[in-house]
DNA sequence: GGCGCTTTTCGTACTAAGTACGATGCGGTA
DNA sequence: TACCGCATCGTACTTAGTACGAAAAGCGCC
């Protein structure tokens, strides 16, 4: 349930690699974690799928991690590694574009994270280290602290919530067009009861060029214009 | 995990009521788990913790429903249903900040629902009926198709993003002030290494009348101008 | 080179959760 | 009253997290 899978339950359980002594860390386990949800959703990820994954038996990975709790944490804390934070060198809304394009791409290539990025209550460094590094943004640009608040909280509202929305979009749609995947949504939609649904399917989403990604810059910049006149005002 | 539960693992089964011969349908099966959800969080509502509530054994509850993902498809449905649908014979803006601004407190009621709410793979009438109701709008309002697609996606974004930002407040601070729980969380942190966040919560956060909520009116009406202002051109 | 210590790996097994399968029993109807 | 169908539930199998303690693999020191 709660769809964050990229896939059904149990696809694939990757084959063992190689087992060794050495060959593990807490740094490995939880870059493996990453691996294995990104292909088959955090809901399907196991810590025995895990050890198979990282060719370990599952006891084994309780010796880099304190429990399941610990791993989901640890592999937010790799997710917001990913993501570039703004650098201070640039106006801010430069660095602002720049550091929500970079969490847009990231969080597509981990769908399983946006649930999860926000209700860390053992936040690590990562997560903190790129929360400051934002707030060096707003106040660099002399925001009042109402606003800095306001800003912060729109944004990555913008940016969790359009993630969690791609996240669920019907694969292909992901990147490109979709057409057949949702015309089989479509379909049983009856036009008399959801006539708008068929006709911005039909006249829309279905078209060749559609990208639901075309979106995320509309709102980008609606969003940053607006945090600019309010900053202005 | 997810972090998604109000309250951490086993908290106070609710004790079981009266069970009864023909008491038991779909929907007071349902209802139960929602209220039961907003109690004890999803991730701790099991169907066992489901049948104690409803005064039930486990195995009845599949007489009503087909399996666990059916429930939360339900239950998705319902919080669906407790959002205003935004009238049409309102101007759009007002019409969608009613619906906006009911999602809000839905929302806040069924804290374990944004994650859950995008990504149901077989949507039920209720949300479907949602979702048209929204479209019906935007058409009458007369927005261009695309325009249609990016005020949809963003303004959801939104909410979906917001409704999960405040679902992972420490409690108390989701209404009214919060002050003693955030300085727990603060105080570890060392003004070296995150001077912004510190400098933030001791000047904002903290103060008497902070309120997270208020960044969502900021944020609703951000979007809501810069979609007129879209339409406008 | 052998020996024990530390660190890493793992086998076994217990608990909780989802749920298949089939039995039981209640209520109404003929 | 005898029967039937639907609602309820008991039992049990599978998968998952993980506690506990044992085995084993390297390492330094004698």
């Amino acid at each position: 349930m709660s769809g964050r899978e990229t896939a059904e339950h149990p696809p694939a359980p990757a084959p063992a690699p190689a087992p060794a002594r050495g060959s593990l860390s807490r740094d490995v386990v939880l870059a493996g974690a990453v691996e294995l949800a990104d292909r088959i959703g955090v809901d399907a990820l196991t810590i025995r799928r895990l050890a198979d994954h990282l060719g370990a038996k599952p006891m084994t990975i309780y010796h880099y991690v304190a429990n399941k709790e610990d791993i989901i944490d640890g592999m937010v804390g790799r997710v917001f590694d990913e993501i570039t934070r703004p650098p201070l060198d640039l106006p801010w809304k430069a660095a602002i574009r720049m550091r929500a394009e970079s969490a847009r791409e990231v969080l597509r290539r981990h769908p399983w994270a946006p649930p999860l990025m926000e209700s860390r209550t053992n936040p690590d460094p990562s997560i903190l280290g790129h929360h400051e590094a934002v707030l060096a943004v707003w106040f660099q640009a002399g925001f009042p602290l109402e606003l800095i608040a306001h800003a912060g909280a729109v944004l990555d509202a913008f940016l969790y919530g359009f993630a969690l929305q791609e996240a669920a979009l019907p694969f292909g749609e992901r990147e490109g067009d979709l057409s057949e995947i949702a015309d089989q949504l479509i379909t049983p939609m009856s036009p008399d009861e959801y006539p708008h649904m068929v006709r911005f399917a039909g006249e829309y989403v279905m078209q060749p060029g559609y990208d639901f990604g075309r979106s995320f810059d509309f709102g980008l910049d609606l969003i940053l214009d607006g945090l600019e006149a309010a900053a202005a005002r």
